[in-house]
DNA sequence: CTGTTAGCGCTTTCAA
DNA sequence: TTGAAAGCGCTAACAG
């Protein structure tokens, strides 16, 4: 009977296997941490014998001596959303090309999960964080100047903190933004809704108040909410407060906003929606006011996703360079780590407005 | 001018905290560590000292002398999946809850990436590693095997491996498949075509031969085809092999083996989908058929999406417990951890129908 | 209750 | 070229 209650034997270590070839830690651990030189005799034996013992390297010991682990750590608001999973794939694809593990964890748009998962990063010793931040007001920063400060660097992706001077990977979300709501504006469209505003219990009513408002929130949110802004601005097209969403950013709000939109005197004729939940949201209030797109209501949403691709009609999206921003964001963080001068600058990719089905001139109300 | 490009001073360690504090270090590390006995006034003072410095524990220390981690890996088959992406989500909610951090890896359903994944956590001596397996084949499993032989406990999730006596958490996607199918077959279809097949390029012309086929694949798969042919075996429907999607699982070529089940004479009157893509290429299909749903074919698909259920007719989908299956793996490998018997058991969550618009009885053709 | 000492497994001088 | 020995930062026996 197998000693099945007892643990398992302890997993070889390099003195064991030196024992098991006859030979002294320091040659068997040159060989199989591949430094130094060692005779091709003894190298053959070391091999062999860590073969027949089933030796791995253990991976915390030998960051506890070198100092560096090969680790790049992720912080990243939420891994459900394809935004981020995608990014992480791209991060991860390009760090481990050049030889890097990566281990993300997702704070779940938390501020105080972000500061716990880049502390848990700092501890197990990575040998950078890329991050993706939650924190936007100056003075909610300290845990990644902490993490600057035991030096560890960091370089920011998706979301820019313009107080920190980082390395920062981002899309351009202003332009894009403006650009949709010019194809809007294009079609015919003056009373555009704006979806996912800033989560304040009351409309701002000033264009500076909002902006003040989004500002404090995700970074991206304000950027797209300039983008709305300078499109209006240009067309000379009003701002009303009436036509941009409030409140808890989740669908189920976005579908009342924009049932309230769609019931305003002077309605809206058209969305702009900065989330996938917020086109989701909208498109359940379209489908509850009985209303048609395009017919009644053109739509433009960021995110763009097989199933914005086969709803019918087709809905015309914004797509971002997700693999893409995550390999750069790997790229500028491994450059210094490997001796490249660091940049600290922002890298900007382009964002592409996919046309679609989902724009037509408004109806005749 | 300050030090801008020597490197950062290294962080504060034990000692320097414990010099600081003027204490030895076993006392200093007595009171970081929270454990043993320490004088009021000495951990005051240590306190004081390791606030002072900033001094955060090395985590890789102090696993190194502990043996523990308190770290859990996650080994996926692609995170890109909100599926996967939920169920890691449910993971780390419940291992947190009980002080573990956890790391996740992502395969993209490559069975290399899988082995190199799990040595990875391995060697980073995480403390038990949960898995959800691209491997089926027995023989391909040895990186579970060592995982074993080294002492770190593995908890399989959403695909079970027949081959290994281990602690396994499922949905019974068998038993939701057959009833998704007769529910179609309850419509009047007999006519109903699976879309997600096994990736072979000939379609296999007996049953024997699907399954077999589909047992080399994804576990998830192998189950849901037993619950379509279960269905189409109670109802006295014969099973026709061209009914069944072969070939590479893509949107794209889910599209192609829909169209020809469109267009054979006695064509396809009901879908029933595996997979999120494999929906929207069917999707796709109806649309270049110039069909719509459900008056012409009806549909159900497996993993209930916010997008499911916007679709004009909104979709009538499986719904998954992805964060209790998550939770409840994380659960499973820590209960041992904690000092619980090892149950080596198959613990099955059971998943949902819900009804929505897609399915109508057959045309008349 | 506190300090000294010996490791954890690996890398890395430094002699031989 | 190879081996002995010191050290990474922490925990844990063991004295005191």
């Amino acid at each position: 009977m197998p000693a099945d209650r007892g643990r398992p034997p302890a997993p070889p270590t390099i003195s064991e296997v030196a024992a098991e070839a006859g030979v002294g830690r320091a040659t068997a651990a040159r060989t199989l941490g591949g430094y130094g030189y060692v005779s091709p005799e003894l190298k053959e034996r070391v091999l062999a014998a860590a073969e027949k013992l089933g030796y791995r390297a253990n991976a915390l010991a030998r960051s506890m001596s070198t100092g560096v682990s090969h680790t790049l750590g992720v912080v990243v608001a939420d891994i459900g959303n394809p935004f981020f999973a995608g990014m992480v794939r791209g991060i991860s694809d390009a760090s481990r090309a050049r030889g890097f593990d990566t281990i993300v964890l997702s704070t779940y748009e938390d501020l105080d999960e972000e500061i716990a998962a880049t502390n848990v990063l700092i501890d197990k010793r990575v040998d950078g964080v890329i991050i993706a931040s939650a924190a936007v007001g100056r003075g909610e920063v300290t845990h990644i100047r902490t993490a600057l400060e035991r030096g560890v660097p960091v370089v920011l992706v998706d979301r820019a903190i313009g107080s920190l001077d980082l390395d920062t990977v981002v899309i351009d979300n202003r332009d894009v933004a403006r650009e949709a709501v010019e194809t809007l504006i294009a079609a015919g469209h003056r009373r555009i809704g704006f979806v996912w505003g800033p989560p304040v219990a009351q409309a701002p009513t000033t264009r500076r108040a909002l902006l003040s408002a989004a500002a404090r929130n995700v970074w991206t949110d304000g950027e797209r909410l300039r983008g709305y802004l300078d499109a209006l601005d240009d067309a000379g097209i009003p701002f009303d407060p009436e036509l941009v969403m409030v409140g808890p950013k989740t669908e189920e709000h976005a579908t009342e906003e924009v049932v309230r939109m769609l019931t305003l005197p002077h309605r809206a004729t058209a969305l702009f929606c900065t989330e996938t939940d917020a086109m989701t949201g909208a498109l359940r209030a379209v489908r509850a006011r009985k209303l048609s797109y395009p017919g009644d209501l053109s739509l433009i949403g960021f995110d763009d996703s097989a199933w914005a691709a086969v709803m019918d009609p087709p809905l015309t999206m914004i797509e971002q360079p997700v693999h893409q921003l995550g390999a750069k964001a790997a790229e500028v963080l491994l450059d210094p780590l490997e001796g490249a001068e660091p940049r600290r600058e922002t890298h900007t990719l382009h964002a592409r407005l996919v046309m679609r089905s989902s724009v037509a001139p408004p109806p005749a109300l």
